[in-house]
DNA sequence: CATGAATGAGAATTCATTCAT
DNA sequence: AATGAATGAATTCTCATTCAT
């Protein structure tokens, strides 16, 4: 039951200290992420951080809705409607994806890598609720008479397939694939495998 | 001449421990085990485990290696190549691999969640390796005129595509998606890209 | 010429905290009272609550001497004197003990039960300087021709023994023994020992 | 789930530990008593101190069983039961109180004043037990007329009374009453009391 | 070689008190 | 005067690693 902050000075200090959080982070690690540095580098006493946020981990899950919040708002930004077809939509998103990865000095990257220690839901499930979103969307206004079954299934596969393996690509820095080539096979694989018709309902027997 | 003892035992011990190891993480999970733990569940002394491995790290990399060596044996036995077309084939691949996230009482789960802490390039790499001969082998069987050029992108997209979706899957026990059903889409979608002829060559200025 | 308002606003706040100490004490107990959960349940900052004790300890003195008042206060309302006879006094006294102990809901066992960190001997003494006084009044009405000497060891054995034996039961609620019963042996002993001759006068050698 | 001492040297650890314990609480109270410190005293780090108990309260309980033991070897060491009348006999208890008191440099005093705090149980009660049992034999030998109904409730008024106003006696250095007087007129109340007839059977309505 | 007791550098968290606004 | 945000020393507990026996 920590106070919301309702000062300016609070939310000042509470940004402040997200962001240390995701600096920190970003430079040590999440392993060497301890509270006491994240505090210093937030230039403020270990007793204000916990007295916005009653542990670490609710510092790293507001750190966590933060950049949900940002990716959403970004991927609003996005013209991705505006392609006709699904190649150069899906281009479209994989090099965003690629963007946000590179973005934050590779914060995005160590959290995507800790995402089970992480409340990452908050936001890979951004990404798959807008990515539903979208998908729903061209659906609807380009084969209308398509009525896409599975495509929940469709882009929790797509989201994750991608998401991951460009994180991998990133975390090794492979010399022998280039980024841009990855990019566009994954834009094959996803638009080739979105535009693929449904597969024929199974009999019940 | 006799073997001398020393050598025999010390392997039965390097053997235990890494075993010891396994069971931990899959038991406790890899935040929660501990050297002691390890050498308590081996039946040795923690002097002993530094005695054979350097550090915890040393352990842990052994781990690695070793099912490596599993897994590469485990696949080697699958009669996959006996497949004629891409989807049964693929369709073979995808299931093993949900049988193996699914084995040693989700060890293997545990370890792909923390991948990026871990040396698990040891043991993804090898898995890599394998699809990599795998799609080799049947391309030239089957389509030998076609000349893949980018056969190492397209492993290395569906080998982190499919692991880390299936992974995501099973840690999140999502119960609107059944596995059966993400499999299925799973090789679809893998099996029309690799089925997909390569993109032409880009002009080089 | 009326009162300065800021001496009015003063004696409230002051009330406000005192009170505001006690329920914190009562419902969390002494280890989980802090000073900012003081300042809240007075509706008052933490700020004000040092403008107007210089420490927590003050803080905690001037509730003791607030209840030491109100003790006080009850003790003199209390129609003991009115009883003849020792045992009915003392019955009278003990009961009074009990019912003070249950009321506001603990506070005074929570107090009693930490008396040696507290500056309880302000309320303590009250009580034995009511019982002395008590005492004293009780021979001379009836006894005058017992010059006790030793009254204030009589007072002083008898107040401990059973405060602490009413708090101790009631701590370990001790279904073994009601209550009732406990009362009433506490009563005979009491009564009889304070009826009970002074010792001969020791020859000094 | 510590590690029960096996060992010499555990065993002698183990026993530094509680001692230091004791020592730490004597000398600094009980509210200035950390594990640091007790480690320091020990002459142990604090690891070893977590090795051996798990956490400051086992530490504590460990100290609390220990000195329980003690206590209840010098109770059976006394030859109380060999006196005749109940006047000698509470009288040799009570002094037996007041040197443990007095012993361990306040060791005792300062665990019955934070006895709220405290598994004190495992003394008082070893206490009570005792005295339980002595006067049941000391009513079985001299009174075997008197079917004492109610020696439990005597035997907890009367072990909480004397032990609470000899430790409230000490706690204050009350130069006004002499130790041997409180001593004398303890004894004299609670001989007294003893010694009394049970009250009559109340009739049950 | 094997043992496991001992180490001690951290890490998270709390709370009385201060002081700028 | 009032506020309540900010402070930071202090405390408990963990665990990889070492070393005397």
């Amino acid at each position: 039951m920590r106070k919301r902050p309702q000062q300016q000075r609070s939310r000042v200090m509470v940004q402040a200290l997200i962001d240390a959080t995701g600096k920190v982070i970003q430079q040590q690690g999440l392993d060497n992420t301890t509270t006491a540095r994240i505090a210093e580098v937030a230039g403020v006493s270990v007793g204000s951080l916990y007295q916005y946020f009653g542990d670490k981990d609710a510092l790293i899950a507001a750190l966590m809705k933060s950049l949900a919040d940002d990716i959403g708002a970004g991927l609003k930004r996005l013209p991705i409607m505006d392609s006709v077809d699904m190649t150069s939509m899906v281009g479209s998103a994989i090099r965003f994806g690629f963007a946000v990865l590179h973005s934050r000095d590779g914060l995005y990257l160590e959290l995507v890598r800790n995402w089970h220690r992480l409340p990452t839901n908050q936001v890979v499930d951004v990404l798959q609720q807008h990515f539903m979103e979208l998908a729903r969307l061209y659906f609807l206004r380009h084969h209308q008479n398509y009525p896409i079954r599975n495509l929940e299934v469709r882009v929790f596969i797509v989201t994750n397939s991608v998401l991951f393996t460009m994180v991998r690509h990133i975390s090794q820095d492979n010399g022998l694939i280039r980024e841009n080539e990855l990019a566009e096979e994954l834009t094959r694989m996803v638009a080739g495998y979105m535009a693929s018709p449904p597969p024929p309902i199974e009999a019940t027997p």
